[in-house]
DNA sequence: TTTGCCTGGTGATCGAGGTCACTCGCGCGT
DNA sequence: ACGCGCGAGTGACCTCGATCACCAGGCAAA
């Protein structure tokens, strides 16, 4: 099966290769079903705008494949981002559960595929499956936990350099590899690194001048290298 | 019932005055019952640690009177309070649900009494309670609410005055009141206000100073004076 | 190719606010 | 009365990072 911006359709949750991590996957087979039958699919580009924030909730958003990122804005334009998601992922649903707008935007910086669900369905749907009710709750309270890490980021972490080395060691706790170093993909422009941790373009500029100069990190083409994990740890301390 | 620190024990929760807005208390008989059976029930003085960030989740604290205040802090003893609680609050309740530890500290500000739920108890009376959990979906999700308020405060809202200001409305939203002005009881050293808006106490101090000479407030003993309420929306903006 | 536009790098400047260092005043216990 | 400790007010200083202002490279559309 086709579709526009070079992807495939996942019609099929049975087969998706995010299933076995994703709350509304992988369930019995009767609710399974039942979701099938009130999701609606969509393949979106770069850039669409799944929600905004202050809208009130329609549904929530399945995210498949692609990336989107969460954020709130100021009326002044300045804007942060909360959250990057990535397949498996569920969003919009703290505002779905609790009736208030949604709380942040959801826009798509990589074209991917997600399903829909309306509001009154999913709600419908949690009172007859109490088995997917409490991980809705169980995923409530990560999104909470979610919320706090940032809280704690933002309101103690002061520098921007301990924000940064904080970011930085958070996209390569994943992989816990071999001596110290580890490399990533680098898909962030320096203003969005620099909305992430609530600070400017330019200090993100000179932060990776920095950080390459004292031999923390090193770019080779778009792939991020880390150099030296202990001194990163050792800038964020708290 | 007279007990310790000059108050008296609320011991029946159907006479309690926190009842209505109570998540745990507005119930059906048997359940309240019910509550009433697992729950205990005790006094604690100024400066009482309820929990602790970090600890394993032991239960939920239901404050009936008194004021605690929700702090976490970071290795090197910079604190910042998250949220300040009076009657009717339940404490702990995130933790409880997800077993994961405290992310808070609970500190008593104000003696007060405090019932007790443990997590098995509650997890148990949840069960057999459809309409209490559903309560707490909606707890947990208002509590998630929250914390994205305050990550906008901390990310978005740059200056100090800004979110001075931005505290001070928080606290007169309440009464709403006459022509423009409006009165608070001012509880909470300069040293907790810096805590709260993530600023240091020097700078609370030297704030009170400017807006006392701008005519924006105005302090009566401990009585604090809101005078020109539009003018401190000017400086939020946000 | 040319023309923009977006992203990134970097210097110069400047001011807000953190830090340090006092002092003062009040309440409290002995 | 005395000393003590805590909360509060304020001046002096200095650092860090926001802001402004350029410029360069890459990429896409015309």
């Amino acid at each position: 099966m086709r579709a526009p911006y070079g992807l495939n359709i996942l019609d099929n949750c049975l087969t998706c290769p995010v299933r076995e991590e994703h709350i509304f996957c992988n369930l019995s087979v009767p609710a399974g079903q039942h979701l099938n039958e009130i999701k609606s699919t969509a393949i979106y580009p770069k850039g669409a705008m799944l929600f905004i924030e202050g809208q009130q909730p329609r549904g929530v958003f399945v995210l498949c494949t692609g990336k989107a990122k969460l954020s709130t804005s100021s009326r002044e334009g300045k804007t942060i981002i909360t959250k990057l998601s990535e397949g498996g992922d569920v969003l919009g649903l703290n505002a779905v559960i609790s009736n208030r707008p949604y709380e942040v935007t959801a826009e798509m910086m990589e074209p991917g595929q997600a399903n829909f669900i309306p509001r009154d369905s999913l709600l419908q749907f949690l009172k007859e499956n109490g088995e997917v009710a409490v991980r809705v709750a169980e995923q409530l309270s990560r999104n909470y936990y979610t919320a706090y890490e940032e809280i704690r980021t933002l309101g103690l972490a002061t520098s921007p350099s301990e924000k940064f080395a904080k970011l930085l060691l958070s996209w390569t706790t994943k992989p816990a590899q071999t001596d110290g170093s580890a490399q990533v993909k680098l898909t962030l422009t320096h203003e969005e690194i620099a909305e992430i941790i609530g600070t400017t373009r330019e200090t993100v500029s000179r932060l990776f001048s920095d950080f390459k100069k004292k031999q923390l990190l090193q770019l080779k083409g778009s792939t991020l290298v880390i150099r030296n994990r202990v001194a990163l740890e050792k800038i964020v301390q708290s």
